[in-house]
RNA sequence: GCCGCGUUCGUCUAGUGGCCUAGGACAUUGGGUUUUCAUCCCAGAAAUCACGGGUUCGACUCCCGUACGCGGUACCA
């Protein structure tokens, strides 16, 4: 039976690196019908940070890396760690100093594994190597303890975490020879990097996975992106579902090449989850996400209905890259938009002879007169053969004609397309707005 | 300093001795479709495979060294 576990600490939010360890952990045990399952590494109460143990907890749900419950808690196991560690001192193998209890190092001699990421046998030399704390004075066990008793006891195998651990094997492995325990394999995932190349971390912005979903990504698109840094799936396909990863995944694929988070392929893969995403799903997606960022400032317009949001979506679908981008592309359609006279000033169309700010005015007037006599309910074929007409009458170009109508309606220059923001609108909304306009300038 | 790991387009990568004068994706540039913006389609630029030695008929692929980068070197994880 293949177990594995994702063991975070909870000194800060879960971190967006965290989550290819995660999801790594989580392919493997689920690939071999195993167990995946979470630990909680609280063993520094210094470094504790409150809400982080539900942060990380309520963030691999949103993920969708379920684990089985319930997830073990360090500082709830201090009494066991306690006594294997007496145990060792026992056996002659640590020794008690300053109130600790420090493993006693081997001082020659060589130490070699096989990590499975890149099937590379490492060798450690031991005179290298310096006795180290197994339980500090504060009787809590240091890692390295807490994760040869645990990952022992939960039958962990093969022990799945990041590179940075690699040089601590030499510990790990004598810990679980001197407690007569059967060493796991171990693979030692690359680092993930910043653009700087040095270790992913808060100086290089905000990578807490909360900060990633309250910006409006989603939890496929985090997941599949992430397991692209290391590892590619076979064929040529870089989407891939959370199941196809699973009959896919192998350790021995994995990369032992530290990887730097682009997140502007992360953007991009979004939009083609959120292209490719049924209506009914977005919608609800939209629906959770603006209820999540109600109350912040993202959200100052007004909710739109589930309705509204339904109707909106085939409109708005190929344009939003993350589900944040709604609010600024539809709000015009729930709330009066602010005119900004400079907008207009832009549309002032180039080369057209005869044509300036002033007359702007003057088409408006004559838009407004044409949507009054136009009957309703307006058609898409009727509108456009209207504004293009005027166009020919007033000698602009076309798309300056709906350029002008899409600013007085929108208050924007990009929107949806026009007519069927129009038709979501209304025609009254519609006339009111330009009318408004009209008179305000 | 010492120990460990790593090194193919800006980024993620394909590549396990000849198929590679190095392929794909993102980003980027140009063009097409389009009443805006996107989407979509087409085309282009972009890596002397870190460098130097080997091994071999032949190396991006194997070996050694150097450089550089990163990680570790805590009663932090």
């Amino acid at each position: 039976m293949i177990k594995t576990r994702f063991a975070p600490s909870p000194t800060g939010m879960m971190h967006i690196g965290g989550v290819r360890t995660a999801l790594y952990a989580y392919l493997v045990a689920k690939k071999n019908n195993g167990v995946f399952s979470l630990r909680i590494e609280d063993t520094d109460r210094n470094r504790f940070v409150s809400g982080a143990t539900e942060d990380i907890i309520a963030n691999m749900r949103w993920l969708g890396l379920n684990f089985e419950e319930p997830p073990i808690i360090q500082s709830d196991r201090k009494e066991i760690y306690k006594q294997y560690a007496n145990e060792l001192v026992k056996e002659g193998a640590a020794y008690e100093k300053d109130g600790a209890i420090w493993f006693k190092m081997p001082q020659t001699g060589q130490l070699k594994f096989t990590d499975l990421i890149g099937n590379r046998e490492v060798v450690f030399d031991l005179k290298d190597q310096k006795d180290f704390v197994l339980l500090k004075s504060d009787g809590f066990p240091t890692y390295h303890l807490a994760h040869v008793v645990d990952d022992h006891e939960m039958e962990t195998n093969p022990v799945i975490r990041a590179d940075e651990w690699m040089s601590s094997v030499p510990k790990h492995i004598l810990t679980f020879q001197a407690l007569g325990w059967e060493v796991p394999e171990y693979a030692h995932l690359p680092l993930i990097l910043g653009t700087d190349r040095s270790k992913l971390s808060k100086r290089h912005g905000a990578m807490g996975v909360s900060e990633f979903r309250k910006d409006g990504f989603l939890p496929e698109a985090i997941l599949n992106y992430m397991a692209l840094l290391g590892w590619t799936p076979p064929g040529d396909k870089e989407i891939i579902t959370l199941e196809d990863m699973i009959k896919a995944f192998s350790l021995k694929d994995v990369h032992s090449t530290p990887a730097v988070f682009d997140i502007t392929k992360l953007e991009w893969m979004n939009g083609e989850y959120i292209r490719k995403s049924q209506i009914s799903k977005l919608k609800s997606q939209i629906w959770e996400y603006l209820m999540e960022i109600s109350g912040e400032a993202l959200a100052k317009v007004e909710h739109p209905t589930e309705d509204e949001i339904e109707k909106v979506i085939p409109l708005i679908k190929d344009r939003i890259k993350k589900l944040s981008d709604f609010v600024p592309l539809t709000d015009f359609l729930w709330e009066k938009p602010e005119y900004d006279k400079a907008q207009f000033e832009k549309l002032v169309p180039s080369g057209v002879e005869g044509v300036n700010i002033k007359d702007q005015k003057d088409v408006l007037g004559k838009i407004m007169e044409k949507l009054e006599a136009m009957e309703k309910p307006w058609q898409a074929e009727v509108f456009e053969k209207t504004f293009r007409d005027l166009a020919d009458e007033t000698g602009l170009k076309a798309g300056d004609v709906f350029q002008l109508i899409r600013v007085a309606v929108s208050g924007q220059t990009v929107t949806p397309p026009l007519f069927e923001s129009i038709k979501i609108l209304g025609e009254d909304e519609v006339v009111k707005r330009v009318a408004y306009l009209i008179a305000l300038w």
